[in-house]
DNA sequence: GATGAATGAGTGTTCATTCAT
DNA sequence: GATGAATGAACACTCATTCAT
C-alpha cells in the first residue's frame, strides 16, 4: 500500500508546508519535491497527477477531524454535549496547527471545481457525523423536534467555518480556542427544543 | 467616466457569464472579449488588466446588495425585522441571477490573494451594515445585550454564505427563497434577548 | 506641400522629445500625438506610417548638418581647413541641441533594417560631401595622393561618430566642442601628404 | 556548469543563426528554440531569460576577440607591432564568420537600453587592452607622448568599427582582411610620435 | 481637415508531466 | 524504485493603424 510508505506522508506534509507558505497559486510540483527532498519524477510514482496530491492533503489531513469526532458521537453522552465537543474539537485541531488551517482555509479553496468536489466528497464524512448529532438530539427531544436537519448543519457548519476563516485571515488575532463556549451557546440557541 | 459608457457594462455582464459557463481558471480575456462583442483590445480601454475586470465585477454586482441592505437599515422597523429583510434581500437577489450566484459564491472564491483582498474590503461594506443591525438590536433590547457581536456577525453571514453556497453547489436543488423564514427563526433564536 | 503645414514639423519636434525622454522602444504613435497636440489619427494625415516619422526626423534634422557641411565646402579655403570646419562645426551643432544628439547617436540605431537603411541614404549625402573635400584635398596635394578615400572617409566619419557616442554616452560629462582641434590634428596626422 | 553542457553552445550558436537571419526584432524565442533543436521550455534551463540569451551570444562571441588581443599584448613586440596585430585579429575574426559580423555589427545594436548597457560591459574589456597598447607605445616613445588617450581610443576603434561596419552593410563587397595593412598606417600616422 | 475609439495580430514565459537512464 | 532534463501548450497585454463621425 502507498500510502503507508514514508515517501507517501513526506510529499503530503511537504505539500502543506509549501501550500502553506507560498499559497495555492504558487505551490509547484517542483516546490513540493524539494520540499519533501525527492525528485520531481519521484512524486508521480506516488500520486497520480497534482490533483491528486492536493486532494489526498485534504483527506489525510482531514481524518484527524473525522476521528476525533467519530470518538465523540460514539460517547455516552447528550446531543447537546456532543455538539459542544465537536466545536471544542474542530477549534483545537485547527488551532494547533496553523499551517493545516490556513491551507484548508484559504488556499485549498482556490483550487477548480473538480478538485473542489472531491474535495466535499470528503467533508461529507465530517457532516454526516454532525448529522447524526443532530438526529440523536432531535430523538432525545433536546434539539427543536421540527428542526430542518440541512439547514441545522448550514447553521452549525457555516458559522464554525466563518469563524475560523476569520482567525485565519485576521492572522490568528484572537483566541480561537476561547471562542467555542460562546459559539455552543449561540448555536444551540438556535437549534434547541 | 467609463463606467457609464455601455460597453463597460457590457463586459462586465460578458465576464459574469464566461466565469459562470467556463470557471475561474477557464476564463480567459478573449474569451470575456468575445462573450462582450469586442475585440481583446478593446477591454483594456475600459479595465487596466484583468485583475482589475474581476474585481470590478465583484463591485458591481455587490453593490446590488449593498444598495438593497442600505434601504433596509434606514427603514423604521424593529432590527429582527431588518435582521429578516436582510436574509429575504440576500436569498431574493442570488435565486434571480443564478450566473451571479455561481460567480460569486463559487468561482471568484479560487482568485489569487490580491484578488481576495480586494474583494474582502467590498464585503466588509456588507458586513458593517449588519453590524449595524446588530448594534440596533442590542440597544433596542431585541438582542441579547451580552452578545459578541463578531461572534453574531459570523454566526448569520456564514450561515447564509452556507446555504447559499450550498444551493449553488447542489445545482439549486431546493428553492432559495423559501429558506429565509427557516434561516431568520434560526439565528434570531441564537442572538434574541 | 505638406512639409510646410505648422503639424508637420509641429510632429516632427514631438517626435525628437518623445524618444529623447522615453528611449527608441518607448515612443508609441500616441505618446508622440499627445506630444504634438494632435490626435493619434491626425499624425497618419501628415506621415504614412511610424517608419515615416522616423525617417522624417532624421531627414529634417540632418539638413542641418548637410546644409552647414555644404556652406563649408564651397568656400574658399584649403581643404584641411575645410576639413576642421567640418568636424567643428559636427560637433558644434550636435552640442547645441543634446535632444537630436541623444536621438541620432543612441536612439535611432535601435530601429530596424529597413529604417536604417533609409537613414543611410540620407547620411550618404553628408559622406558625399566629406568625399569632396577630400577629393579637393588629394588634387591640392595636401592629402596623401595613394590615399584610400573610402577608407579616409571611414576613419574620419568613425572618429566623429565614436567621439560624439562616447559624449551622449557618458551623459555629456566632457566639453564635446574642445575635442574637435585634438581630433582634426589625429585625422589629419593620418591622411596628411 | 551550464556554460559547458553542449545545449548551451547549441542555443547560442541558433541565436546567432536565426539573429543574422531575421533580424533582432524577428528573432523570437521560439525561432531559436526550433534552429537549435529544443522545446521552447529548453531555452529556459539554460538561460534566464530572452536577454539573457542576447547578452550571452555577445559574451561568448566578444570572447574570442578579447582572447586574441589577450595574446597579443602579452607578447614580446613593440606597440605599434601589437596595434597591427589587433587590427588584423579584429578583422580576420570577423572575416571568418560572417553571420557573427552581423549579429554584432547591426542587429545586436538594436537593442534595447538595458541589454546595451551590458554589452557595452564587455566592450569595455576590449577598449581597457587597447588601451594597455597605447600607454606601452607612449612610454616606449612609439607613439607621441602628449597624445590624448581617450581620443586615440576612440580614433582607432571608431575607424575599426566604421569599416566593419560598412563592410557589412555592403554585403560583404570589399574583403575586409586586406583592408587592415592600410587602416593600420591611417592610425599609426595619427598617433606615432 | 481632425478626431479618438476600436481593432486584433503577435510573443515571452511557466510548469505539470514524461521517460530514458 | 528514483531521477531530473526535456517537453510544449497556453495566455495576458501592447500598440500601429483605421475609419465613422
Amino acid at each position: 500500500m502507498k500510502k503507508e510508505k514514508p515517501k507517501y506522508k513526506q510529499i503530503i506534509d511537504a505539500a502543506v508546508v509549501v501550500i502553506a507558505d507560498n499559497g495555492y497559486h504558487q505551490a509547484q510540483v517542483s516546490k513540493i519535491a524539494k520540499q519533501a527532498g525527492v525528485a520531481d519524477g519521484t512524486i508521480y510514482l506516488y500520486f497520480k497527477n497534482k490533483e491528486d496530491i492536493l486532494i489526498s492533503v485534504f483527506q489525510e489531513k482531514m481524518s484527524v477531524f473525522i476521528e476525533g469526532l467519530q470518538e465523540i458521537v460514539v460517547k455516552e453522552a447528550p446531543a447537546s454535549e456532543k455538539l459542544e465537543f465537536m466545536i471544542t474539537n474542530h477549534f483545537s485541531v485547527l488551532s494547533k496547527d496553523k499551517y493545516l488551517a490556513r491551507v484548508t482555509q484559504l488556499e485549498l479553496r482556490q483550487s477548480n471545481r473538480d478538485i473542489r468536489l472531491k474535495i466535499n466528497a470528503v467533508l461529507k464524512e465530517y457532516l454526516d457525523q454532525l448529522d447524526a448529532i443532530l438526529e440523536e438530539g432531535v430523538q432525545t427531544g433536546l434539539f427543536a423536534k421540527d428542526m430542518d436537519l440541512r439547514l441545522a448543519r448550514q447553521l452549525i457548519f457555516g458559522t464554525i467555518d466563518e469563524v475560523t476563516t476569520s482567525w485565519v485571515m485576521k492572522d490568528h488575532k484572537f483566541d480561537l480556542n476561547s471562542q467555542s463556549s460562546k459559539v455552543y451557546q449561540l448555536l444551540l440557541n438556535g437549534i434547541k427544543a
